[in-house]
DNA sequence: CACTAAGCCTAGCGTCACTAGGTGTCAAGC
DNA sequence: GCTTGACACCTAGTGACGCTAGGCTTAGTG
């Protein structure tokens, strides 16, 4: 198992949300499930992780809710991208290449690193939330 | 300004720090260069994160070190991979990979992603660490 | 009716990077 | 001689924040 592995997204969570809402405004659970489609399984945040999340973004401005009524008669909350909202993730997104290519920059070297090469397209195994 | 930005490296810091190891045995302040020198200047971190972080990985295994005097006369603490330490690291680097690719499909699509390209090779201002 | 899935919420915990302060050595400047 | 600054190490305490663990409501299914 490897859920083990401390918080690895920390600072990275408001990146995450906002760009799982990017595409499209969604409602909390279906933000969770976006998160974790998207990100091959690996990303499996739990509700007590994404929604304080999300009532944060919303102070803060990066995002606007509204309640609907879905069809099936259940009330759910809607979050949306504010213009704002698109330049923080922009902003965030920076961050994020500067980050992954530092860590990338500092482990590659060491003789063994780099031979790994692919890997893409699998499913591991979460890294976060196994509930 | 970045540095505002919150421990984006909560979680990351130890395979960081053996990363950095990695090549060849080192004392804490050298450590501490190398990661700021590998990353480009993004992690420019403080000591009070190095040393107990070199402790940690110490108690654990990771690596062992050696009180030896430089040439200067100064007495250094001298750290080195352990082969469980070289392992530790290896499956870092793996968690490393599968979290940075669930990122990036995260944020892949979302329009205005993707897009950005270039970039590699800068210097950008520290992300971590600034005193 | 019991039970599950959908859907939302929050108080509190635990982790861990970082702040802020401390010690001591060596070289250079005034 | 005394201060300044780089080198080199250490640690107690703080704070942010993801996560655990709980609780709530409604809709479908047996």
């Amino acid at each position: 198992m490897l859920g083990m592995e401390g918080d690895l997204l920390k600072g990275h969570l408001d990146a995450i949300v906002l760009a799982a809402l990017a595409g499209e405004a969604a409602h909390g659970y279906a933000v969770i499930e976006a998160i974790r489609r998207r990100s091959g399984g690996v990303f499996n945040l739990p509700e007590g992780t994404v929604y304080p999340a999300l009532h944060r973004l919303e102070k803060a401005g990066a995002v606007n809710s509204d309640w609907t009524t879905a069809p099936s008669g259940r009330r759910r909350r809607v979050y949306a991208l504010t213009p704002q909202g698109r330049a923080t993730l922009d902003r965030h997104r920076d961050v994020w290449r500067a980050f992954a290519e530092a860590v990338e920059r500092v482990m590659a070297d060491s003789g063994g690193g780099g031979g790994n090469g692919g890997g893409l397209g699998d499913h591991p195994p979460p890294l976060a939330g196994a509930p």
